[in-house]
DNA sequence: TCTTGTTGAATTGCATGCAATCTTGTGTAA
DNA sequence: TTACACAAGATTGCATGCAATTCAACAAGA
């Protein structure tokens, strides 16, 4: 009964959440097969939140479960990835669209100049370490998720907080170089989605966002294809 | 303990679609309190079924609940029903699209074409009494679901699947004659949406779509002014 | 060696008890 | 009459017991 939890207000809501940042932070590894028992004790409580939570968590497609034979930890293919990163890159097209279209508020404004420029500096710093990226993401999640709020909304708002996934977490994947590149890469692309934006070009801000949407996808494909010439390779030099 | 019930594997799933049902059409009325006790009573199962059935609709954002405070039966506005609308024709128009990109099977094609016959049969027919519009709810589903199937994203498929709002209920708020109208106006979009996914034309297919998911708000808007207007004559006349 | 049948342990699914929390109705004071 | 407080009833949230199902290991036969 080493008591992982505490500190919420329900244990439910507190399960669900460390589950959730135990699949996501890769403690919990893709296809592991979750008990309720053996989850209710590594989290200290009885197995009815642990029930609760797995439901939850199947209905966000980070668990999957057959009836009568428990859950285990989704696998996500480089497909599924692709799939998951094209439908978010169109809803937060969508979202651009939307604020384009309805116009910036002041304050709002602000808080997307306060994330172009937070990114400016890290870039100008030139460093390539993990607390650099870890900052990235956590401004790089507040322009989306602001945009996404701000678009006005709330339907597509909740799709969006509930679809798990987010770009930037690859980026851990990435050689320092290589994540360095996509750090510039994305700030040039936020650049101009704010000015479309801006400008209340709807259109413009709408495909920009779909782009940058797919930028980690991109780059993903080109890590693929490096291992796979790799393999390739390797496969010449033992035939020779 | 009047068994309403049985017939599915388990409890827990039988629970929740029974409670979609009815919410959906109606029997539980917007806002009106769910009390677990009530339920299972009412269901002939203990609360813990119940209790996982509210919570799995609660991500459906059929029932909203607090905390230590139950579930009530969520209440859409107008502006609710415009946001959630427009989500979908986003996505809708996003499935078109990739349709259209990926090109039609000989069965898909098929399949598409038996919708569009059939939906020719109802207008042909000139009938405008409920089984028809119910038959046409029927073919215009199968239309749109077919279309999601068919466009290979599977992430995108259960996104849609799992949003609830389908637009065809609308139209039995509709008076006869503009719901066959409304008839029409489908069949004409589904028409032309079909000839751009055949040739292949995926911007034409998405934007085509959007528009069309957006046709039932529209019919709303038309009928929310007729009432308004008629609220105002009534008032005039009882200001004179 | 591979397939198939069987048995026991493990696990899920559901029911229910109990404590904590919220709601509601009544009484009291201003 | 209104506002507030308080207590009783109702309801949620969690823990746990039990039956039904599934899983795993092992043995028997082809």
């Amino acid at each position: 009964m080493h008591s992982e939890l505490r500190g919420g207000i329900n244990s439910t809501e507190e399960v669900t959440s460390k589950l959730r940042e135990l699949i996501m932070n890769g403690t919990l590894v893709q296809g592991e097969r979750l008990t309720e028992t053996g989850l209710a004790a590594r989290l200290a409580v009885s197995r009815t939140p642990v029930r609760l939570a797995l439901a939850t968590l199947e209905r966000e497609d980070l668990v999957e479960g057959a009836p009568n034979r428990g859950f285990r930890v989704r696998r996500f293919s480089i497909e599924d990835m692709r799939e998951i990163m094209e439908v978010r890159a169109v809803l937060e097209g969508m979202a651009a669209r939307l604020l384009a279209e309805k116009g910036l508020e002041p304050d709002q404004n602000a808080t997307l100049q306060e994330c172009l420029n937070g990114i400016a500096e890290l870039i100008a710093s030139k460093r390539h370490d993990p607390e650099t990226f870890r900052e990235f993401a956590r401004i790089n999640d507040r322009f989306h998720t602001s945009i996404a709020a701000f678009a006005g909304n709330t339907a597509l708002q909740r799709l969006m907080v509930r679809n798990p996934f987010r770009s930037a977490p690859l980026l851990h994947f990435l050689p320092d170089e290589e994540g360095r590149a996509a750090l510039i890469d994305a700030q040039r692309d936020h650049i101009r989605l704010v000015d479309a934006i801006r400008k209340g070009e709807g259109t413009r801000a709408e495909f920009l966002m779909r782009e940058h949407g797919l930028l980690p996808l991109q780059r993903a494909d080109q890590l693929f294809t490096n291992i796979n010439k790799n393999a390739a390779n390797q496969r010449t030099d033992e035939a020779s």
